[in-house]
DNA sequence: ATTATAAGTGACAGGTTGTCATAGGTCAAC
DNA sequence: GTTGACCTATGACAACCTGTCACTTATAAT
């Protein structure tokens, strides 16, 4: 987390400092990343760097879950439009995360170099860990009914399985550079045999 | 790809060079591993280093490789083994990369940080490029018959739907330190899920 | 004005990487 | 056995990067 100090700066301040690291975080990904182009962007010395954060883990993951709140907040309202039906829901929200806003890059960067501490911030979006506070929006959100879960408790494996094969095929949608078209015919194939299981009956 | 200079090697240095490599990525994660390190393990000047491979990840990647080889016949025996029953065999194959043998922490860590390129040579273990004459032994293995699938494309998804819950297993198991019977309880739970479907018929 | 507390600063030590000029070995051919 | 071609070995080096720290400057409160 920064320091109390990177909370304490102007917004100005604050805001040309964001957006040196949200381009930094654009074009190269964490491990890759270096401070120093961040501070040469931002026009700040060194030492004030570390006077905001702990090292480069503690920006990146700064912007990674401001960016985060966001896009769990569009998860959400897209699961309300869609009655709640989980899978209707994560095809948008597929769709959404392939599209080139401004955030593109940072994503892509992000998936395409994606540790598991990355990861388990990157499953926030769905959250879902057993006994979490949080996640009773979601559990509220989604129609439990067109699910074949029997305990409240599946439902923490039905995401985690969804969010495994989202991932996946968000990574290899940037990876193989796939057009949108093909990359969602994709998606969607696994997610209706998601749906109706793998093995004959 | 090493350089033929490292081909040419004899057989005790190239051993202990590998040794070095083993150790090294054992410790840490491709992306915090040092060619200092490995240098001052083999024994070897810089230059030398320079002289075998491209750079840390050539080295890596040769490693993993090497490693994988032998994943991958282990993998396909346990396949013929139970069948052609792919589910059967990915649960055997998941107990045994969660068994502490001599490369139990090289996995861990490239596991804990896979990139998408880590995750594709990772992938050859279930080799299964559409089109590749490489996965025609695992075509072979599996009995497909026991899997809700029309045309052989299909097994192409099944393949990437499988190895992206096991992946996710296995990062799951390492990163929250799960016991071996907790981990293998959740996977087989998500595997009987998969193999079922998700939604209520 | 004085003092305490917080923030800003850049030179620096210690580490890393990839390169390159130089030195050393091997082997076939003359 | 000398020559030259070719491959390999070597470590000093430039260029970079990180985290720290002694020091300066600002702000606020008494």
């Amino acid at each position: 987390m920064p320091k109390e100090t990177f909370h304490n700066l102007p917004d100005g301040k604050k805001q040309t400092l964001m957006d040196a690291l949200q381009k930094e975080f654009s074009q190269a990904p964490l491990f890759q990343a270096s401070i120093s182009n961040i501070i040469k962007r931002a026009n700040i010395p060194r030492g004030s760097f570390y006077q905001y954060f702990v090292d480069k883990e503690d920006a990146y993951f700064y912007m990674l879950n401001q960016m985060l709140h966001e896009v769990r907040e569009r998860f959400l309202g897209m699961l309300e439009k869609s009655d709640g039906d989980l899978f209707d829901a994560m095809v948008t929200f597929y769709q959404t995360m392939t599209e080139e806003d401004e955030n593109f890059h940072f994503f892509k960067n992000s998936l395409l170099n994606m540790n598991h501490k990355i990861e388990k911030t990157m499953s926030k979006i769905f959250e879902n860990e057993q006994s979490s506070e949080q996640c009773a929006r979601l559990h509220a959100s989604i129609d439990k009914s067109k699910l074949k879960i029997e305990k409240d408790e599946e439902l923490y494996y039905v995401m985690k399985i969804i969010s495994a094969v989202t991932f996946h095929n968000l990574i290899d949608r940037f990876s193989k550079n796939l057009s949108n078209e093909q990359a969602l015919a994709q998606y969607c194939k696994q997610i209706d045999m998601l749906k109706i299981g793998l093995v004959r009956d």
